[in-house]
DNA sequence: TTGTGTTTTATTGCCTCC
DNA sequence: GGAGGCAATAAAACACAA
């Protein structure tokens, strides 16, 4: 024993307890009320035969009725004052240091469970974070793979207005022009605003940029506008539409800069590394 | 009946507060 | 320095499957 103080002196948890008792006081908490007030009074008398000084050192648990009280105080207050304890300690004929002990447990499983709340409340936003993420990063691919589509697209027809003008290029009109280099074709195309970057001529569609870039070297960018209403959510074109333009307004090329933020990054995936360790 | 896992009661050692 | 709280742990009591 630890610590004696002053009014747990004569404490020491001692109780007689035969084995044919043991076994009534396992079963009492299914019994009636009657029942269990003749458990209680063999108690009592367990106690007697302590007093008595028949004594065998063996751990006992405490009745229903007693948890039952002590279960009500420690909901009224979960901290003990002195007081109180030996108040409770008399009514319901203990020593003050078990109901400390008592308490003492009680809150370290109260704490316990708390815990476990605390874990299942993380858990389940966690996952629903998680879910969200999994379908962005879904979404995103089908866009990437959206632009690439059009970029093909555009290179087509952009080869193909060239082949038209080489075509025009042979025909008798056509050898009056100025300097006479083949494809240069004044007109439209040579003046075109958005001209198509030059592209391996092995790689049709050359993969995009996934990385929306990293914090490095900048502050991430402020949060883009709200998506459209949800009922274009999922819906390729809607989406595809709206992520274009913001594309374009942060990139000249239609891509995000690299020092935007890797909010999205597939580099880094959302991590919880204190959740799960 | 017995082996095993869980719960409850109690102890120990350390820390903080007055 | 004593009282009380807490974390870690021991050990008895209990529950339950095989």
């Amino acid at each position: 024993m630890k610590r004696l103080s002053s009014s747990d002196s004569s404490d020491v948890w001692i109780s007689m307890c035969s084995g044919k008792e043991e076994k009534v006081l396992k079963k009492s908490q299914g019994y009636s009320i009657e029942f269990q007030a003749m458990l209680d009074s063999l108690d009592q008398e367990d106690h007697s035969g302590e007093e008595a000084g028949l004594i065998t050192e063996k751990k006992r648990r405490l009745s229903a009725n007693q948890v039952k009280a002590l279960e009500k105080n420690f909901e009224i207050e979960n901290k003990l004052e002195p007081e109180r304890k030996a108040r409770l300690a008399e009514e319901l004929s203990l020593q003050p240091r078990q109901v400390a002990i008592w308490f003492q447990n009680r809150r370290a499983r109260w704490k316990t469970k708390q815990l476990e709340r605390d874990f299942g409340h993380l858990k389940a936003s966690y996952d629903s974070l998680k879910l969200d993420f999994d379908s962005l990063e879904q979404e995103k691919e089908s866009l990437a793979a959206e632009l690439t589509e059009l970029k093909v697209k555009l290179r087509r027809e952009t080869s193909e207005s060239s082949n038209h003008c080489a075509v025009k290029h042979e025909s008798p009109l056509s050898e009056s022009s100025e300097d006479g280099k083949p494809g240069s074709c004044s007109g439209s195309v040579k003046e075109d605003p958005n001209p198509t970057p030059e592209l391996p001529p092995s790689s049709a569609a050359p993969p995009l940029p996934l990385r929306y870039g990293s914090c490095s070297t900048s502050p991430p960018p402020p949060p883009p506008p709200p998506p459209p209403p949800s009922s274009s959510r999922g819906t390729t074109a809607g989406r595809g539409y709206y992520h274009q333009v913001r594309m374009e307004e942060n990139h000249p090329s239609g891509f995000i800069s690299e020092e935007s933020c890797n909010f999205f990054s597939v580099d880094q995936p959302p991590t919880l590394h204190w959740y799960f360790p």
